[in-house]
DNA sequence: GAAATTTATCGAAACGTTTCGATTTGTTTT
DNA sequence: AAAACAAATCGAAACGTTTCGATAAATTTC
């Protein structure tokens, strides 16, 4: 392999002066210059990464750790943090958990290859981030809490998303209204519900009997909402925990018979892609991605700089109405059975 | 920072001893390898992987260059190269050329970070490429096709499914099939109208006036499909380029007063998420992502290995039949006007 | 034109590892 | 108990850079 060496002998120089010649610096001479870059070319030099950041204590590279490189979900917010890092002058790559102890999170965490992460990711253990998470190397999470020195955490206001949604139902003259939420160790999902239920008791509703869990896919809210349907009782709404389970629900719901939003309305979480293009249209709620994606690399910065920032951030988010919502047909069930 | 120095002198031992112990070798004797680890342990010791591997001269990382971190496109592609590169015990990562020459894309691969690739990607020249590929960096390309010493192509056979999606509507008695394709940089598109116009000349179809371009996005198959429906005369069925602007196509039919697959047949090409989603769900052309990926991915491991492999393959696409599709209703301007 | 000053080049140390060959320690054999 | 051998530990070189302080060359000043 070419090294540096071998360019400065070429080019009849010291090795240092080569190194002066190819970083641009103007210690050294035009022609001198000249010379070198000459022979870089003619030998097809390419510097060692590696070596320059072993030197220079620094990779100028931030980590973007996804649970599933393959996931749509990041999209904007991917772009928000690639265009922060980029114009700070950094470069970004991404990498997955998947392999768990030997994936490459793991190893580029712990290897000290990069000098700042952000973490989507619910399967890179609180352990390592607080181990690994240190002046040179400032860690973001998003859509989870943990706490540790030069960790810092950005999310959304699922709190706020889960009321703002259950009340747009509630001022349609909803009262019925069931959820259906994700897996129980998703904190996001933990905290739509509870917004759900703070808009449910400020109403003085107690809902028991129409809670139930999916797991985040098409198919768990198919399902989830087959049991619901085949319930004595049902509601006239559907607050799912995400998109992705209301395609199922609209499923469930068709093979019922019944009519969304004629006999059921419905909405969701998250505006991914296909939501505007199911029929009826889903009204869901966005988080705000790209801002998300911009605040967390931003944050990355400014703790790697030495600025002191809060450690918790929380985003407000927007409901996207659609065709999926319209007021009950008429209200059967209102009243009765609701109290507990 | 800790290093491998700190953790021998306080473990009490020569820092090579160190370094055998922490690597697991059997060199050292249990008592010593625990007293070591120990002392890592209390040190919080982390090593620093460069060091490694430049001492190693290499990096057991690929690559993958993606025009966009963001596009969900690549999904099952990249679900496949993953799954074999992990398997081969090397890391992934993925970053994209956004920062053209400064990008991450062009460090990475300059700067000898990684000991191969994978190029999803249009925008990375292939000057670049031909100059970072080597004996310890092979390259995979997809979707295009660029010679040189350690560089492989792997495509989708598109001519095939430009050629099949073709047929699919004359045998279905389309003989006036327009064709909206992507931007001419596009060696895809390209290829793909290849296959179209083939499938047409062996029917001794020639088609002179229905033939636009569109930028592979939705507001561009919109509007070709406007110019297209504003001329006189109109095909029976539109092939798309892709998915992204045969949408674009439904929306522009649509005000037109026109219905899919009443009025015109529609079918594209990619089958993104979205496409069984639409109404009517879209007939579509799928490329085989996954198996491209971990073809593309296993191609890097045996050009490594030093196996001699073939430069360039190409693999079979298929059809998705769905609702977008149905024999003209009548056939108005069969015959005519379609000799040159 | 010699002294002083600037500019250009050079040599060597350092970054944190791995790994080779040499040395020391411990164990077995005679 | 000395000789022979194996096992454990060590020291030092190497990987390819950057960068500091020292030297050499070119330029200015008097």
């Amino acid at each position: 392999m070419v090294t540096i060496k071998d360019v400065a002998k070429h080019a009849g120089v010291a090795l240092s002066t080569a190194s002066y010649a190819l970083s641009g610096s103007d210690k050294v001479s035009p022609k001198t210059r000249e010379l070198v870059l000459q022979a870089a070319k003619e030998l097809n030099y390419q510097k060692n990464g590696f070596a320059m950041d072993l030197k220079r204590k620094s990779t100028k590279t931030i980590l973007l750790i996804l649970s599933d490189l393959s996931g749509p979900y990041y999209s904007e917010l991917i772009r928000g943090t690639q265009e922060v890092t980029l114009s700070n002058g950094f470069d970004l790559i991404a990498c997955s958990s998947v392999g768990g102890a030997d994936s490459t999170a793991y190893k580029f965490l712990q290897e000290r290859r990069v000098d700042g992460a952000i973490v989507l990711d619910p399967n890179i253990s609180e352990h390592l981030l607080r181990e690994s998470a240190r002046e040179g190397c400032p860690i973001v999470v998003m859509d989870r809490y943990v706490e540790g020195d030069f960790i810092m955490n950005v999310a959304a206001d699922n709190v706020q998303g889960g009321y703002e949604a259950t009340r747009y139902l509630m001022e349609k003259g909803h009262r019925d209204i069931a959820w259906i939420g994700g897996p129980s160790n998703s904190l996001g999902s933990q905290h739509r519900k509870e917004g759900y239920l703070k808009a449910l008791q400020e109403e003085g509703i107690a809902n028991t009997k129409w809670m139930l869990v999916g797991n985040f896919t098409e198919e768990g809210g198919y399902h989830s909402t087959k049991v619901l349907l085949m319930q004595e009782e049902r509601p006239t709404a559907i607050f799912y925990g995400n998109d992705e389970m209301a395609i199922g629900g609209y499923k469930a719901l068709r093979e019922f018979g019944l009519s969304v939003p004629g006999d059921v309305s419905i909405v969701g979480f998250d505006d991914i892609q296909v939501a505007e293009y199911l029929s009826p249209p889903l009204t869901t709620v966005r988080q705000p991605k790209y801002e998300m994606g911009t605040m967390a690399a931003h944050l990355v910065f400014q703790a790697m700089g030495g600025e002191y920032v809060n450690k918790s951030y929380k985003l407000k988010i927007e409901l996207i109405e659609r065709l999926s919502c319209q007021p009950p047909r008429l209200a059967p069930n209102r009243g009765k059975g609701m109290e507990t």
